[in-house]
DNA sequence: CTAGATGCAAAGACTTTGCGCGACC
DNA sequence: GGTCGCGCAAAGTCTTTGCATCTAG
């Protein structure tokens, strides 16, 4: 399910004529696979597992280029740096605990909907959106009460 | 009307006893009007015509604590830094101008209800959540096409 | 072979911090 | 008059860029 995920995202780089390096494998792997929404840090550190050479800066331009393509989601946050799903590229809601920071993702209908009104009353013609909820996991809500 | 809004904040600070310098008033002052959602510098701009001497400091420092006693909301993006929104500290959406910039607001109705069914779905105890909308305002629709 | 990618280090953008002077209460 | 806030400059964080070397196709 993530091998067919990961397969996609390749296939996009290759129709595009990007090389597929082992690195840029490697980064693919970890988005493809990530349910936890990983930052490049994050990325980086799976990375380095297998490519112990692997630069920061690699990292940075892989997902700027996944992000450009639309093959990666980015989640940037004010005083948190940036997330990415590389599982589901396209608006979804998340879900994120304001203690322990984990993300999830959840699926919504009715945001089309939405998205056209706010288009007639705004004049606005809508492309994407953008819908994040935050909250305490059940687990951290356990832990602080 | 913005008036009465200025005078909301101004007795929030003094009640926490925060004193009310003249740059913390004109930083007030210009959250409370504008409509467009200004970026840190945007402030420092405008409050420098009436008091020139201002430091970016001290309006980084204004809009923090503002942000903190939840009587300014900060919309922070990605590639863009931060924008705020000084007339409505709650949750709303907000409509951006891919082309643009312009930020505007937006009232919706029924985000109770959806907050409450992400909470029953995800276990998570949801405190607030943030929506964006984002395309082309019809002003840089016609230009671009 | 050769255009394109990597790794490193330096540069950038944005934001925060430390500190001495000055001003609100 | 004492404390809190201001302005300045320095330090941090996160991200991008330039360039020489290396490599996928």
């Amino acid at each position: 399910m993530s091998q067919r995920r990961l397969d996609q995202i390749t296939q996009a780089l290759k129709e595009r004529g990007y090389r597929l390096t082992p690195q840029r494998l490697a980064v693919l792997g970890v988005l493809a696979q990530s349910p936890d929404h990983p930052s490049v840090e994050e990325i980086h550190h799976q990375v380095r597992r297998d490519f112990p050479t692997t630069s920061l800066a690699t990292i940075y331009k892989t997902v700027h280029l996944l992000k450009e393509m639309g093959e990666v989601l980015e989640l940037g946050f004010a005083d948190w740096g940036s997330r990415y799903d590389g599982r589901r590229p396209y608006p979804h809601p998340h879900v994120i605990c304001t203690q322990c920071g984990a993300v999830v993702d959840h699926e919504l209908a009715g945001m089309a909907d939405i998205s056209r009104e706010v288009s007639d009353k705004t004049g606005y013609s809508i492309s994407h959106h953008r819908l994040d909820f935050f909250g305490l996991c059940p687990r951290c809500r356990a832990t602080v009460k």
